[in-house]
DNA sequence: GATGAATGAGGTTTCATTCAT
DNA sequence: CATGAATGAAACCTCATTCAT
């Protein structure tokens, strides 16, 4: 029951989008009383909560399962295929990533997409910790936090707003943005 | 009166946040009747839509001067330096920066914040047509593409989201990630 | 409680005039909150469009049936006991006649008085070609016209302006005009 | 400058309809503040009823002109030619009678219509006062009532509702009505 | 006299939530 | 558990009218 009313509420947000997300509305798609939601939710917010979390949930899976089956070949093909993972993850459902992410406010999304973020950022951490060479510049924590920002960014924006820019492309600047910024020696530094 | 009635929008939305934006609300904000909005304003949004309009054209011209005053030195100084012009700019109305960024849609700022992006995209894009050498390697269009979004997104987290990196930490990584990509020389690509 | 509600309708529309006819007004007379009307009716005009409906639904009822009854007696007899029936359905809420007729625009009884007014006609047609003689002077359609339209609109201004005439002279004077005008032989006709 | 506001008044009227009918509208369409319009009128309302004066009492000038140059020849062709004078008058301006007979309340028009009721009828009583013969069935007063009530009805629903009628037709039924009418010797009277 | 910005009461409508059945 | 009718607060917006300039 619970499985219906958040698949109507996933339903009612791709077609008619946030603003029109009413409970009733999301009852009469789930065939359900308006009066039941309140059996399995608190409340209205409830509910986008769970569509968001479990679409939020899904991309980090499959993020983190690229991330995880790349665990021997660090470098290059690795920031390529976990970009290319990510970007596959968030085409699936553009029309969902579309409400989710362009008519919901940021502060809905947070808490689990802090959580993507988080779990990302730990696994790179770890893999930039573990790697070989160059006296560890830049930190692996401040790197990890960059480098998942700058990915989930592009990759993101890339999906939503479709710029000139092919599929090929995009992942090859990633790749480009991630190596430099791992081989970057020393940066002239100073603050002003 | 215009001037008073967004004064009042931008202070009701610090202080009460966007799902409290009520045009009541406002005109008490202002010491105004709520019929008085409507002289100037065809709807209620139209009142968010400038505050919000004008937060990012005071960034983006905060940005762009940054970025026009330091056209002879490009280089890793010019990066640092705009991107600290940015979070500069971001840091400037925390509390302001905090509802337009977080509690309202996306869609909401996407006018705005798309005009703020062409704008330093386009100078960005300029600056590295004109550089020397390096056989084009990303193309400056992509490449600038690429720069804004990985920077704006960056500062914007940092501001936000206060993580534990410093405003120093912040910029250096910055700097070493638009100049390791910028020289990346060329990168092993290929579709999968 | 569509009843309800149709009831308190009528009565603030009686009592209140239909200016001061509002929503809110109607749901206090009615014992319930505003937004249950909207569970019954799409609109505040759609209440409005019920009472009237009703009201004049129930004055074609009651002169249809003595239309109907008359079917054997026709002549002068029929059209008194017609035009009494609509009389006196007329009178039955002369309040509500009057907030009808007099305040509410004429377009908003534009449906439901024409289709009592087709009703009649119709019935009236029927009888005018089917009485014997008279070489069908005026066309039973044209008549019939004229005649619901002669009667209908006499009987209301009686009922509504109280004018100098008694219910028997009115009626008297209804006979007349309609019996002079069935047995006009010939007219001097012709366009000027 | 009153002139103008009831110009711009009787426009907004006709091209606008009466819900939009806003003392704005109105400024604006006689190129006039708002505020001055109350240096003129009291009310709002006091524009609709020049307008509505204005609109009957031309057409009771019409009408009464008619019947006063046919002050020698009584008769059917009296009828008739006042009838035509009517529908004449009515079809001048089509789309102020609908603003005004079907948009406005009654009660609006009342006053000036009952003025010109009254004038035609007090014609008309003097005109059957005086006629030879026929010992005076029906009264004058209440023929007068019933004549011009009956006119007046038929031809503004024949202009309003453009009936399958011809406009010849239309006059040779009134002429048929009223001419019956008149000659009905005596009636099988009682009441119920 | 003319202006027109300002008013503010009040209108219609929505919708998250409750609770008796 | 499920229902769904009922709720009622509150939102947005209009517009006749006023009054300082």
């Amino acid at each position: 029951m619970v499985e219906r009313i958040v698949a109507a509420g996933r339903s009612v947000l791709v077609s008619d989008g946030y603003d029109a997300f009413s409970t009733n509305r999301v009852a009469g798609a789930a065939g359900v009383s308006p009066g039941s939601l309140y059996q399995y939710f608190p409340d209205k917010s409830a509910i986008v909560d769970v569509v968001v979390d479990r679409y939020w949930e899904e991309v980090a899976e499959q993020v983190a399962a690229s991330l995880a089956d790349r665990i021997a070949e660090f470098g290059p093909a690795m920031v390529r295929d976990t970009a290319d993972a990510l970007v596959t993850a968030l085409e699936a459902d553009p029309a969902l990533l579309r409400v989710v992410a362009r008519e919901l406010p940021l502060s809905r999304n947070h808490a689990r997409l802090e959580a993507l973020e988080r779990r990302v950022r730990d696994l790179v951490a770890a893999y930039l910790a573990a790697r070989p060479g160059t006296g560890h510049r830049p930190q692996p924590a401040v790197a990890a936090w960059v480098i998942v920002l700058a990915i989930e960014n592009l990759a993101t924006r890339w999906v939503l707003d479709g710029p000139a820019v092919t599929r090929d492309q995009l992942l090859d600047e990633i790749v480009a943005l991630v190596g430099g910024y791992l081989l970057s020696a020393s940066v002239t530094t100073g603050s002003r």
